[in-house]
DNA sequence: ATGTAC
């Protein structure tokens, strides 16, 4: 299907509605980006998306969108419950509850110095767990330990001396998810996930030492705890094989199950059933649980990036904020001037929820939710902040996104020259594979500013502060 | 993203 783009607004472009699409796309980017957009299979995805039962709106895009599994990454998409609205596993994607948490240090990048530098990510390389497979910081004792902490995500590992209860006022959902149905969860996925609690992962997850680089929005900074030249800690990872299998898991289910609910959908890997359906809730359910094991993931990583600047640099780190870019949720939006039960899938894309929305805790609700935009290697990374009248659920962008195929990137860069031109520009680089730092490679990837400044062009986020890279331990 | 392939 041949997909054309009309622009209709600043950084705003429609898709029209046609054939078998039950709503027009809706693609948020620039005229830098565009080329890059249409050049990519990821609107022929936009399109597809916009033929699911149920579907309200619109099928949205956000600036850094490119091409996934069936949906694609960068995509917005919700249905209505009551009306056979669906929900589709490839709308989440593999990596359930990935996202990136923030905390910030207690030292400015001048007062860390060279040294204290070095000797931090020499700490970390070698005391965060990464790459594929490999152990992570939590042996959990068995099967029990697992359902619990389905269930208890973040706040399950504060209770259990990994972080401090202020912590979990700065995740999404205070680190849990609500509605985590571990008997959803295969022996194969506990099995997968049960000593990886505490690891990175490989790819594009990465944490870093940063800091503040410029604040273009000192009130809205200040409340969330940031100031200029501030040396910061950003961790970007998922729920690792735990997530992957949950994934795998209910696509099969739900592969089998569409023809149940008469279903036909234009790309198999869009496989879905009704919200409110057996395997529908099924799949809402174990999503849930993996979307906490990623929450409590990112825990055990912040508790070993403070034990390490506490002996490194002597001062603590504060959580920022924690949030998901790889979920459903369900929620309710005025649909036409009626409030509506709906299902938001958000794939590669953030929540991004307005001052005032009773969603935030009480110190952040003036301000609005924090929305954390990480860059790739050697590049800036984003605070933004949600606004008023975003049409798309309230969601922004949630990277640079991609725009070399890993093959591609293996055959433009070596890792090891890559690690030369980063530590020439005075970034620390502890990698854990030169093929794993090549397929990283910043031109893999589109530019992080660009697609931040169509973010706030379009209206969907606004800038809070500039975060450059000091040091980054990749996956 | 991922025990980088069922």
């Amino acid at each position: 299907m041949e997909v054309v783009l009309v622009e209709e607004g600043p950084y705003r472009f429609r898709i029209e509605q046609r054939d078998q699409m039950r709503v027009p796309g809706v693609v948020f980017a620039s005229q830098a980006l565009v080329p890059q957009v249409a050049g990519d299979r990821a609107l022929e995805q936009v399109a597809n998306v916009a033929t699911l039962p149920g579907i309200v709106r619109a099928s949205f895009a956000m600036p850094d969108v490119h091409w996934g599994y069936g949906f694609p990454i960068g995509g917005v998409a919700a249905t209505d419950i009551a009306e056979g609205g669906v929900i589709s596993p490839g709308g989440v994607g593999f990596d359930i509850s990935c996202g990136v948490r923030l905390l910030a240090a207690g030292v400015e990048r001048a007062e860390l110095g060279h040294d204290r530098l070095q000797r931090l990510m020499d700490i970390l390389d070698v005391t965060i767990p990464r790459g594929m497979g490999r152990g992570g910081l939590w042996k959990l004792s068995g099967s029990e330990e697992m359902d619990e902490l389905l269930v208890g995500g973040a706040r399950y590992a504060v209770e259990h001396g990994h972080g401090v209860p202020r912590d979990l006022e700065r995740c999404e959902d205070y680190g849990v998810l609500d509605g985590a149905l571990p008997g959803q969860v295969s022996r194969r996925a506990v099995q997968r996930g049960i000593d990886q609690v505490g690891s990175l992962g490989s790819g594009n997850h990465f944490l870093e030492v940063q800091a503040v680089d410029r604040i273009d929005d000192p009130d809205t900074a200040a409340v969330f705890g940031l100031r200029a030249d501030q040396v910061c800690v950003m961790i970007h990872c998922g729920s690792r094989g735990l997530g992957h299998q949950v994934c795998t898991d209910h696509v099969h289910a739900m592969d089998e199950a569409l023809h149940r609910y008469r279903i036909s959908v234009p790309d198999r890997q869009l496989a879905c059933t009704p919200v409110d359906s057996p395997p529908g809730r099924d799949y809402l359910g174990a999503m849930a649980a993996a979307a906490n094991y990623g929450r409590a993931n990112r825990q055990l990583l912040s508790e070993a990036a403070r034990r390490a600047f506490v002996t490194a640099a002597g001062v603590g780190l504060d959580l920022v904020y924690d949030i998901s870019h790889n979920m459903a949720k369900l929620e309710t939006h005025e649909i036409d001037g009626v409030s509506r039960h709906l299902c938001v899938h958000r794939k590669g894309a953030t929540r991004a929820l307005p001052p005032g929305d009773t969603g935030l805790p009480p110190d952040l609700a003036r301000a609005g939710q924090p929305v954390l935009i990480p860059g790739t290697m050697g590049t800036a990374s984003y605070v933004m902040v949600g606004l008023p009248g975003n049409d798309a659920f309230h969601s922004a962008c949630h990277g640079a996104g991609r725009v070399w195929s890993r093959h591609h990137a293996l055959r433009m860069v070596r890792g090891e020259q890559l690690r030369g031109e980063l530590e020439a520009r005075g970034i620390a680089v502890r990698p854990s594979s030169w093929r794993g730092l090549a397929e990283e490679a910043p031109r893999a990837y589109k530019d992080v500013d660009e697609v931040a400044a169509a973010t706030e062009g379009a209206g969907l986020a606004r800038i809070v502060a500039r975060l450059v890279p000091l040091g980054v331990v990749k996956g």
